[in-house]
DNA sequence: GATTCGTCCGGTAACGTTCCCGGAATTGAG
DNA sequence: CTCAATTCCGGGAACGTTACCGGACGAATC
């Protein structure tokens, strides 16, 4: 088996007795030939064991029938979720999908961008970390951003969660039991995810008077562990108790959750915590954190039907779109309300 | 830009002014080039964009620089971190990762399989979920095999993790804390897996004549809830307490705590939990679940190796190599041998 | 000075498929 | 019955690259 020669289509076509074109007519659907002769040609590629070569067919047909998707770590769990929901949809699309991770650098975001081109992908989806880098070269292909750039990017296609949303359902969460002015623990400053949800935090305190000058802020990485920190130099700057806080990611939150108790506080007695994800880890903490959820199959999902889009050239002109959080209630954060209540009575 | 076409090796020969099989040898570094010649074809390269096209190169030298990859779910932590184990070493050796999620189906696998061989990959990583399959097709391009199916596949390359190993380095702990006779929560019955793991477990338990049939074990899926299920089970059966579990995977593992914690018991005191994989879900639960870590990031970079070695042709016979795990202690295990004594004095 | 050798380069044929075009066979209309 | 239209098929070129072969040139050898 290892040494016989792999079957091309002129080995299909001769043992079905007919020219190449028409095997070729045969095995890729076109409508131009009788059903019988393809029902013999499909036989004889059976029979065979016949393989399309997809280089072949994308050298001389320009569709590769791949795609490209760029993210910063699949083995974080919300891009894992977002390259899940990619790749189911690909397979509906029949498009294969060459993931690489960016690991948040931008040398590294640059050459996977460059091997991707190079396997020719019919398109690109894309979380950019050098958000601010405009590049030309991106330009010239059917590409998807996903993330928070796309006010950077406003000619291209851009599917992301609704942080606007999202935030005001973990702000009215927190407002509705008491938690009048949380804490925030926000993302690295220079990603445009930051500016969005301060905007969006902005825009929801704004309405009740209060500026995010007069938030507690502090500035933590993507994981645990910065997260733990971010809380401890909270702590340590609000002794204020009970303590309300808003983490942008999920594992930021955990992270402050551990803070937390290895202070000898509990959660959420002392400190309710809020998290942005909705990651299945989330659920295994005591108590469970409760979070804004990000759509994050779905954002996979969108993103791929957006690609084969415009690859199929059904689309003209940018389109933006903005998927719903929902609220995941799991116990992390007290009702400060009820509580109240509960003592006048 | 999106209208102009796209550069090709003779525009770059063209605009250096040597032949096009010249402007190859710079681009592709082959040797029998002088210094000053290649320089001036990378100049010119540069100049344009040019773009190596490796739907071509592929097709010509039979080099397609994609590997494919096909486990059971990117989004499971466990697989994620192999996956990203197996890109960075991918991208060491300078090729591309096609990654598929087979999802626990055999059809989904099989579907898979033929979409990686028509895309030309050089060779395949696979953690096979139709085991028990022997396929001939499978046989004739290079293949590591990824997890327990090892011993059903002798000619083929192999790398997991110490099953054995782990599984000695958990009881050990067990043991040593007093739990002589813990109950096992397993994965489905038909895997390969199970068995191994069971037959490691009946390898420690035999030398102190415990045989697994005087073990309780219950069957779950690898999801939170399906353990947790299977916890229920295991609760309803064994009224004994303390008790201590062996759960097959750390998300089985932490369903299980959530199942102790429902029914009112605590763990560690009521219940001990030991789980299998050492994913960063179980350092947020509380207590955190102490488990059996393995090297699964390793496992993905040790078998790329593998694959390039194979299709390198530096490797003549099958390999099976197994990565030894490590303890991750977090707290989800009671010392029992310890409480006594305490009590004593 | 003739021969050999090594280095470097150009020309041409592949790789496996699809696309385009022309032609044969069949069908339908008048 | 004729002619046009339609359906279906075959032949060849093309996609962009590398493999192979042969030749030019200078250096080294006798």
């Amino acid at each position: 088996m290892r040494g016989s020669r792999r079957q091309t289509i002129v080995d299909v076509a001769q043992r079905a007795g007919v020219s190449k074109s028409t095997a070729a007519r045969a095995l890729s659907n076109a409508p131009e030939i009788s059903t019988e002769t393809r029902k013999k040609v499909l036989e004889a590629a059976q029979a065979l064991g016949y393989e399309r070569n997809h280089l072949a067919v994308g050298m001389r047909s320009g569709r590769s029938g791949m795609l490209g998707l760029v993210i910063p770590d699949i083995a974080n769990p919300f891009w894992a979720e977002v390259a899940r929901g990619a790749q189911d949809r690909a397979e509906i699309h029949g498009r294969a999908l060459l993931i690489f991770s960016s690991d948040w650098s931008v040398e590294r975001e640059r050459v996977h961008l460059t091997s991707v081109r190079q396997a020719r992908v019919e398109g690109i989806i894309l979380n950019r970390v050098a958000e601010r880098q405009q590049d030309s070269r991106l330009a010239d292909m059917p590409m998807v951003m996903i993330g928070s750039s796309a006010a950077l990017f406003p000619d291209m296609d851009n599917v992301g969660s609704n942080i606007e949303q999202g935030v005001r359902l973990a702000a009215e969460y927190l407002r509705n039991r008491g938690h009048l002015q949380p804490c925030l623990i926000v993302g690295p400053r220079q990603r445009l995810a930051h500016s969005r949800f301060m905007h969006a935090v902005g825009g929801y305190y704004g309405a009740y008077g209060i500026t995010p000058d007069n938030l507690i802020v502090e500035e933590s990485d993507y994981t645990p562990e910065s997260g733990e920190a971010a809380m401890g130099r909270i702590l340590d700057r609000a002794p204020k108790r009970p303590l309300a806080v808003l983490a942008v990611s999920d594992l930021i939150g955990l992270g402050a959750m551990m803070a937390t108790r290895r202070r000898g506080l509990d959660c959420p007695r002392d400190v309710s915590i809020i998290g942005f994800d909705g990651i299945q880890a989330s659920s295994f903490s005591t108590p469970g954190l409760t979070a804004v959820q990000k759509p994050s199959r779905a954002i996979g999902a969108t993103s791929v039907d957006m690609l084969i889009d415009q690859i199929e050239g059904r689309n003209d002109e940018a389109r933006s779109i903005s998927l719903s959080c929902k609220l995941i209630e799991r116990g992390s954060v007290s009702d400060l309300v009820r509580a109240a209540q509960v003592e006048v009575a």
